[in-house]
DNA sequence: CGGCTAACGCAATATCTTTGCTTTAACCGG
DNA sequence: CCGGTTAAAGCAAAGATATTGCGTTAGCCG
């Protein structure tokens, strides 16, 4: 048996963070994330706002927490057999997601209620997972490749700066496979 | 979002501007972010709270309005010579502000309270003339320099990702320095 | 100098946040 | 399976913050 948390994973604690949790997205698919409050989230979700309050401190760091689960990869990237199509298909997906305004607000609910780094040390731990995967297919397949620092830095980074802090370019696809491109082609280390 | 457009720029809604900026820096540099509020900021302004809310809404706004102000250069870039000297200078500059603390706050006080992006549009916008500087300066040598897209994306990206997401190595003139060289020796577009 | 009006001050009201105490229910050993 | 223990939720009152209507002030402009 594995030594149990602290905390307690499962039962009424597991379904009040299931319920708050599913309460913010509705509302915030439903009547936009300005109209959003902590009382309005705890009626939805069936229980009273100190246990919101409680539990997640402020609604920032609430929405933080929502925000953070979807970017959660649900699945590892896919195979297409060559490391340039694994990355490219990553990227321009990964491109789309962040450049989308839901996307964007995702981003910076992850950054605005992370008082201590975690979360939005988890969303880049979710990238480096997925394209470490990538990676070491390509290795197994005997491919010469980057390694994964240089791909957040080259591909990563301009995807998520761009989309925090610039009017994101109409064509995110083309533009994320030129990043990938010159991350493949002029940045692998020389021989 | 930065004040709302200001059809009388002087005079008393200056003075107001003026005095609630210094009192959010004052504060925050005497109590810390998380207890600072409005009623707070506007007593240490001599202004009444209705009025703070009125010209920025909340306190977030508040906030990214003076976090973006911090952010803008107060000078142009140093010119020392060559390419590769001034855009290191820079580098390791904007590395260090951006990988402390204090910076880290400031670029995450940017875009929490920014709804409309105009804020983290000005932010970028900041490095890019910083940048642009240099590389006509360069340029004006007869350099063979990258464009400031290659140096957004390659060298001020990387760094800004890494303040905001991960957490930033110890050594991080080493890895501005880095980044440069790999956009000046790696990345320049091919004769 | 005097009218016009955006912006501020004030104060009442609405809403949100905090907190002490009580109650519930998940977990665990017997 | 059953009761003891306690983390977590509920409740409600007190405290703080946010909103808003209305009167006043002071830039701006003719």
């Amino acid at each position: 048996m594995s030594p149990r948390p602290a905390v307690r994973p499962g039962g009424r604690s597991a379904r009040v963070r299931q319920s708050v949790h599913t309460a913010v997205r509705e509302l915030l698919q439903e009547r936009g994330r300005d109209s959003l409050t902590v009382p309005l989230v705890a009626a939805r979700a069936g229980v009273t706002p100190s246990t919101v309050y409680r539990r997640w401190g402020t609604l920032r760091e609430l929405l933080s927490d929502v925000a953070v689960e979807r970017l959660r990869p649900g699945s590892p990237p896919e195979d297409l057999g060559s490391l340039r199509a694994d990355l490219e298909d990553w990227a321009t997906s990964f491109a789309q997601q962040t450049a989308s305004p839901a996307g964007q607000a995702r981003l910076r609910d992850t950054l605005a209620g992370d008082p201590d780094g975690s979360n939005s040390g988890r969303c880049a731990a979710y990238a480096a997972g997925q394209i470490e995967t990538i990676l070491s297919r390509a290795a197994a397949r005997g491919e010469h490749a980057p390694d994964a620092e240089a791909v957040l830095d080259h591909v990563v980074a301009p995807l998520v700066y761009r989309a925090l802090f610039r009017q994101e370019p109409p064509d995110a696809d083309g533009y994320a496979r030129s990043l990938v491109a010159t991350v493949l082609y002029r940045l692998i280390p020389l021989p």
